[in-house]
DNA sequence: TTGTGTTTCTACACGCCGTTCAGGAACGAC
DNA sequence: GTCGTTCCTGAACGGCGTGTAGAAACACAA
């Protein structure tokens, strides 16, 4: 499948640029996004910025590969932490799946900048690359939190006609119908409240929306996890 | 009250300010936040970057007081949908409230991001200032929204003593305390994660993470929002 | 071993930025 | 008319992302 030795120069090539994520990863972890600039990079690596750009065209290219990277490590603990929860508690894997995400984005918060926010002034995500695989795959991930739910939470949604699958990107809805074929795209359309749901305290504490007002918002957060599933039907234990 | 005559200079001064601020908001309108830069500003006015530093001490204080501005503007657009509905109807009331939100936050995307993002590389909110002071009257007005609604949410929360006034911020709780005598701090805590609700969706939407995933995030969002109103014990008729 | 083509890096230039500062011009008050 | 204050210019400093030209290091074939 690989070649066994890729030719040292190749070997020197990834090396620099996991060298080169790594510094720009310490940088943002220090300095906040805004820190990632070729010349710090440079600098720490005893380069010029202009090197840089034999590895990443250009910064918002960067900032691109470090956003599919940080997404996907946030989504790997979020895996991690549902799946330490046995099927038989889907409520359980809600509120894990909730709690790891905030615990990553509360070690991480220039990671989740980096994710949910304006990374960088002036950048925009590219509509497809490893960010958007990432993306799709939390996504995915919630569905299938949602559809363990899907028994007892359907009752508590409104009428089932109001979404189709054409309201939904087809290539998420391709994932989604493979994987759970009997889920109607309520349920789809019920996933995305869910991630809203788990996304709103979140950013509003590590924006520091939320720090000024109250001293302990892990509680706030544990309230609403705990009515969220609960308006599912489910209930969590802990 | 105040003298009619400001002294011309200070009248000049004002306007000057004024401009300078309109210039601002018309460039992150433009460009985002990161086009609000004094050279930029300078340039249109005819003047030179150093000019500005007679009217804001730095680019951050500029921009802590465009905060303010934008977030007064914000709220005023909800407080007035907020009253446009009688009081008769608490469900009602909400759902105002949060499609204005919404509605402002779409046509204003960049207030959104200079609000409840990353305004600028490397700036952080002041602890205090206008901003702060709309933010606590946003509070103040959610909380009005939710203890309408207290007499049929209080039975679908928790056991109201897990929150003590002392959780929260002196400066909210006084406010709330004086509007809503009768409110306990539980009550608090729920007008947070009502916030934390409306948020969610709507930052997700404004950065650009729901319009890949979802063709309609309106529909989406109106759901959450009735969700939201039953939640409650209300209804929301439209 | 020598030659050759590719890759990687330096050095420098361009234009942008925020910020500071000395000096000059306009203004208000006396 | 004079004087103190205010406002603005112009130049400078350091930092930034981004290009380009050329040197150096490397892999590989003859």
């Amino acid at each position: 499948m690989n070649e066994p030795t890729p030719s040292r120069r190749a070997r020197l090539r990834t090396q620099t640029s996991e060298e080169i994520k790594a510094i720009a990863l310490r940088l943002m972890a220090a300095g906040g996004p805004d820190a990632i600039s070729l010349r710090a990079i440079a600098r720490e690596m005893g380069m010029t910025a202009g090197a840089i750009y034999s590895y990443f065209p250009t910064r918002d290219d960067l900032v691109t590969t470090l956003i599919g990277d940080v997404y996907t490590a946030a989504v790997d603990a979020a895996e991690a932490a549902r799946d330490a929860v046995p099927d038989s508690d889907p409520g359980g894997r809600i509120m894990a799946w909730g709690q790891a995400m905030r615990a990553w984005a509360l070690a991480n918060p220039e990671g989740f900048r980096l994710i949910y926010g304006d990374p960088v002034p002036g950048y925009r995500p590219p509509e497809d690359g490893p960010g958007r695989a990432a993306e799709v795959r939390a996504c995915t991930g919630l569905v299938g939190l949602v559809a363990a739910a899907w028994p007892t939470a359907r009752a508590h949604q409104p009428d089932d006609r109001a979404y189709e699958w054409a309201d939904f990107d087809p290539g998420l809805v391709a994932h989604v119908r493979e994987d759970f074929p009997d889920l109607p795209p309520a349920a789809l359309a019920l996933t995305l409240r869910v991630w809203g749901r788990m996304h709103g305290l979140m950013a509003l504490e590590i924006y520091g929306h939320l720090r000024a007002l109250v001293h302990d918002p892990a509680a706030v957060y544990r309230d609403e996890m705990r009515a969220l599933i609960a308006s599912l039907g489910l209930t969590a234990d802990r």
